[in-house]
DNA sequence: CATGAGCGA
């Protein structure tokens, strides 16, 4: 049989607290408060040489006075073989301690000295115009790339000389995701086109047959990139997807007239596996404390009023 | 959140 009794019932001092709210009641009522008043004081002893304080109190139950009395070990520590708080204190100082006065060993200490913190998105502050201005010169290198590779554009481009280093991704340096085994999913297994050098068309995978137009290339392997941060620039493509396999475009979208990212991109492979291999180890990839996306783009939707050619 | 664009012979 359960007896139907409050956790609080179980309480040694219940009684103490009912009738301290009885007293709180009683004041409020401004009666006279009865039994509380005829009480002696509480007092408290110690704590002596074992760390013992001594606590004594009186207080009403059933109608009698009873004395309460409490023994607290105030410093477990101090009465342990090990030193207590008060013993360290009077340790003789050493070390880089010795010889320094009281305010001098403080091991604590305030600063009033800023701290700033650095934010990791910053859009738009002052480095903005430059910024743009390294991203409009990165895309002209891209577009004078992919002239001169003929997947775009007019054959007839500007001579290359120190710009066509800006695809060829050194694997050995940036870690990164294409930081791999060789072979899976780095720089090519079979060692020969891979990295970012220029692959013939006539040599590019799928390009079976003959009569195929650079124009059905152009779009081809194309892969989107989502959740980019905003100041993600096209080297930082470069040096995620470079490591992947010969890419033939990178776009970034921007908007036209905030110049800001638009938070996604636009990657074309030249050759379709390596653009899988990104796919599959780029999404979900953790950068700039953001989580990519990143997957195969759907085709480009085509222009109001262009008639296709 | 989200699917790119200037281009003139």
């Amino acid at each position: 049989m359960v007896s139907m009794m409050r956790w609080g019932d179980t309480l040694e001092d219940d009684d103490f607290d009912e009738l301290t709210a009885q007293a709180l009641v009683a004041a409020n009522n401004a009666a006279p408060a009865k039994p509380t008043a005829k009480l002696p004081p509480k007092q408290v002893f110690g704590p002596d040489k074992d760390g013992i304080k001594t606590i004594v109190e009186y207080k009403v139950e059933q109608r009698e006075k009873v004395k309460v009395t409490k023994k607290v070990r105030v410093s477990k520590k101090q009465v342990s073989t090990s030193r207590g708080v008060f013993e360290r204190r009077n340790l003789a100082k050493f070390g880089e301690a010795v010889g320094l006065n009281a305010e001098q060993e403080r091991t604590t200490m305030s600063m009033t000295e800023d701290i700033f913190l650095e934010r990791v998105k910053t859009s738009k502050d002052n480095t903005r115009k430059d910024e743009n201005f390294d991203q409009l010169q990165a895309l002209a290198t891209t577009k004078a790339l992919l002239r001169m590779s003929g997947i775009s554009g007019k054959p007839d481009g500007p001579a290359f000389g120190a710009e066509t280093k800006a695809y060829k991704v050194p694997m050995s340096v940036r870690r990164g995701p294409g930081e791999l085994p060789p072979g899976e999913g780095g720089a090519s297994a079979m060692g020969k086109p891979g990295s970012g050098q220029y692959v013939p068309p006539s040599l590019r995978a799928g390009a079976s047959s003959v009569g195929e137009t650079m124009r059905t290339r152009r779009d081809e392997n194309s892969v989107r990139v989502t959740n980019l941060s905003e100041d993600t620039k096209e080297q930082d493509l470069v040096e995620l997807f470079g490591p992947f396999g010969a890419i033939s475009r990178i776009y970034i979208a921007y908007d036209r007239e905030t110049r800001e990212s638009r938070g996604f991109a636009f990657i074309n492979f030249v050759r379709r596996e390596e653009a899988q291999r990104a796919i599959n180890k780029l999404d979900g990839y953790g950068y700039d404390n953001l989580i990519l996306r990143v997957e195969w783009a759907a085709p480009r939707e085509p222009r109001p009023d262009q008639p296709p050619r």
